[in-house]
DNA sequence: GCCGTAATGCAACGGTTGTTGCTTTTATCT
DNA sequence: AGATAAAAGCAACAACCGTTGCATTACGGC
């Protein structure tokens, strides 16, 4: 067929499939992010639709519906990238202290309505296998306790005890969140080890 | 005006306006009931419809819009009375016993996949006022603690390092979800007391 | 059993959604 | 700079969704 003979002509099978991140796509990207975080902010997230977005973005619709297929593919990809994995975190040599740190950024981040309802729209896709939006966190815990020289507690208790509250308290108390919780679930944690 | 005509020769201005329950209606709930909870097993809280449920059900869409108004209020009334507020609660005279037998039955009622997902579908909503699909759960941690005693510790506890941790493994880490959790967590608990 | 009316069913509609084939733009590589 | 093809725009289309007015059923109170 003409694809054997292709083959066979080509010298790479052209198996890169160049991507393109800059300029336009770039643009794409950045303004339906903030149309999607603006219109989840103003409507809960259950009330946005792709059309909606596009508008607000000054985008066409099937740009979006080819580059994510779906909405809550979509939301669930910004739910998990809104919190830089990239960014610098506490490193202080102290477990307890960078964790203190570390709780009260994401308690921080949270507290902001916009990353609160990415939260609740990210739990709805959760059980789908990785479409996890708080992977990324639960890697953070597990580098800290690694790097530990004389780690006092587990990964699993730092899940358990100051992930979880935290976030529950995001998705179904959001009232009872304030400045000084990081620090009561911090205590509580090291009361026990 | 008529109105005012009308209320001056009735007796009572009618002001009871008898809402039906049984037969038919009971019926329609039922079967809306369980078509949603097949549906969003099978596909996801994300991928049901209306129109879907309804035909699901065996029941005209109108049904469903007339009575709930929208999905997400439908689906977060089903999540919230999944598990039947009147049930009969642990009632051992310790504080301890209680709470394992509660969190044991919890766990248990969560490993389902359906009740899983109802619980996903319900966190995406559960921002907006009222509308919050573990109140009653919370609602009975006040009562456990309420009723001891000696309570050894507080309510807030409770939610933060035992109902929490396992709202947050349903939600974003279902399969680390096992009968022995609601052990271990109230180890954890009990252990700072 | 009868009556009033709450609740469901039915049908038609206007608007929206998501898909598809094609054209235009433009990011990336040489 | 020029060539290539990835990504975005455009237009048209067939679903589908949710609403509304009216007819039908049958629950609950007498």
């Amino acid at each position: 067929m003409e694809t054997q003979l292709a083959a066979a002509t080509m010298p790479v099978p052209a198996a890169s499939p160049t991507k393109r991140t800059g300029g336009r796509s770039a643009l794409v990207l950045a303004s339906v992010r903030s149309a999607v975080e603006e219109l989840i902010k103003e409507r809960g997230p259950e009330r946005v639709t792709v059309p909606m977005i596009a508008e607000r973005a000054g985008v066409n619709p099937t740009s979006i519906y080819r580059r994510w297929g779906d909405l809550p593919t979509l939301i669930n990809e910004i739910a998990t990238y809104r919190l830089d994995p990239e960014r610098p975190l506490p490193e202080s040599g102290n477990l307890r202290a960078d964790l203190t740190g570390w709780a009260r950024e994401i308690v921080q981040h949270y507290s902001k309505p916009v990353n609160a309802a990415l939260l609740r729209a990210g739990a709805a896709t959760a059980g789908e296998s990785e479409s996890d939006c708080l992977r990324n966190r639960r890697a953070e815990a597990r580098l800290f306790v690694d790097r530990a020289v004389n780690p006092v507690i587990t990964v699993d208790q730092v899940i358990d005890h100051l992930v979880a509250p935290i976030i529950y308290r995001v998705i179904f108390l959001p009232l009872t969140l304030d400045d000084s919780t990081a620090d009561r679930l911090i205590a509580d944690l090291f009361a026990r080890a």
